[in-house]
DNA sequence: TTTTTATTGTCTCATTTTGTTACAATAATA
DNA sequence: TATTATTGTAACAAAATGAGACAATAAAAA
């Protein structure tokens, strides 16, 4: 959430005081819905990704920019859910062990010591294009699935809830699923999407039926996995053809 | 959106830097949709009301606020739906004429003329029980109808049709169409309120099968309004019995 | 080569929801 | 007492969804 994306102890000048932003990168590996989640050094503290955003640059520009050091990814599906900004959220205490733990002794009124509003994100990305980098601040980023998630500092698990909550409303009215997915996929895998996304079991024949009725999936060659079935078909999402 | 809620020419000291929230307050009149518009002393500009946010305040508060001071309402429905960050959405240039119509010359490097990052909120309010008030910097504040408002400064028209789009999106899942109303009302009543927000007719029986099938309303005793035709029932929104 | 197995694509029928029309009940007026 | 406009609800049609069945098929086993 906060002292990420940034290689010397950063200075307020070039940032906008008191705002951050934080991302929910999701993640599909298959079964479950995952989350990227970083570990901050000597500290036991777990996080959201996060930053600042400069004082000349647009904020979704800032939050593309960190995702792109995250992930290597430019052109993925970011979208903004809700503002964090109780008083309460900012915890001067926490942020200092973390700063301490890479900068040795932090200034009192250090500006990373303040508090902080944050817009947070959350993006939709394919699992297996990604080799996530870790910042100078922490020494790991790791996948965590959502229903094993480590202790997150400050309101960051709060976030997490509410990025899952607004990700399943939009399931259904923007087919927001799709992201989580390669080019292609099958049928199955796009209903193990919608599954792991909304928790529950969904039923093979009906799903099958009302997808296909949006006419919003074009259909390619078979797929050939070497098992003693049916192969399935691939599919891809419709362009938009204007 | 900028300088609102404030008597004299505000100090940045008491809040937080580049942050500023405005608010879309919709009323119904019993057949249109409205929202407050505020215009500025000698300007002919007109705007959202909005306002700043104090440093130890927590963001929310800050928006009841002013909520508060424009409306004199207090508990009313009030939801954040998306935060405005564009460097190009703030305009010094337009900022300078509010303030010099009402303070005189301001300095170039005023804290007002720079970068706001703006945190947006509509809010839903029974329009008989409100008598606007205007700020320090404006003139007025009235009502306009949704389809018949005047040119926004800045990016406000923006904010109005995102706010829209949120209220149509939210208005079946979350049932919002209700705190536009008064306590008790009639079905034709809520029937209009929807075909306000979702600007098109609805079919009646449907529409009153749909509703009362949710089991959220409590049937009250007639209203008669001497008109020569059969007496509707008043309804209210059944509270949550935990 | 033939049989077996698990999965896929699609069809059918039951159930639920929604669209549409109809109609009796009513509150005031003529 | 008849008329008028509106309301509440019933009745039926149409559409969407739930649930099960089944043939087609890819590879492995026999």
């Amino acid at each position: 959430m906060k002292a990420n994306f940034l290689r010397p102890l950063p200075k307020v000048a070039g940032f906008i005081p008191n705002l951050a932003y934080d991302s929910v990168i999701f993640g599909f590996n298959g079964k479950q819905l995952k989350i990227l989640i970083l570990e901050y050094h000597n500290t036991k503290l777990f996080a959201l990704p996060g930053g600042f955003v400069k004082k000349d640059e647009n904020l979704n520009h800032a939050v593309k920019r960190g995702l792109k050091e995250r992930t290597g990814l430019d052109e993925i599906f970011l979208e903004q859910f809700y503002t964090f900004g109780d008083t309460a959220r900012s915890r001067p205490d926490v942020m200092k062990r973390i700063l301490e733990a890479n900068y040795g002794v932090i200034a009192e009124d250090h500006w990373l010591l303040g508090r902080f509003i944050s817009v947070a994100y959350y993006a939709l990305i394919n699992y297996e294009k990604v080799n996530p980098m870790p910042d100078e601040l922490s020494d790991s980023i790791n996948w965590y699935s959502i229903d094993e998630l480590p202790p997150l500092m400050m309101d960051h698990g709060l976030i997490v809830e509410k990025a899952v909550q607004t990700l399943r409303e939009n399931l259904e009215r923007k087919l927001v699923g799709i992201n989580l997915l390669p080019e292609k996929f099958t049928m199955k895998e796009l209903q193990q999407v919608y599954e792991a996304i909304l928790g529950k079991k969904l039923r093979r024949t009906t799903f099958q039926r009302r997808i296909l009725g949006m006419d919003i999936l074009e259909r390619h060659e078979k797929l050939f996995l070497g098992t003693a079935n049916k192969a399935p078909y691939l599919y891809s999402f419709k362009s938009i053809t204007q």
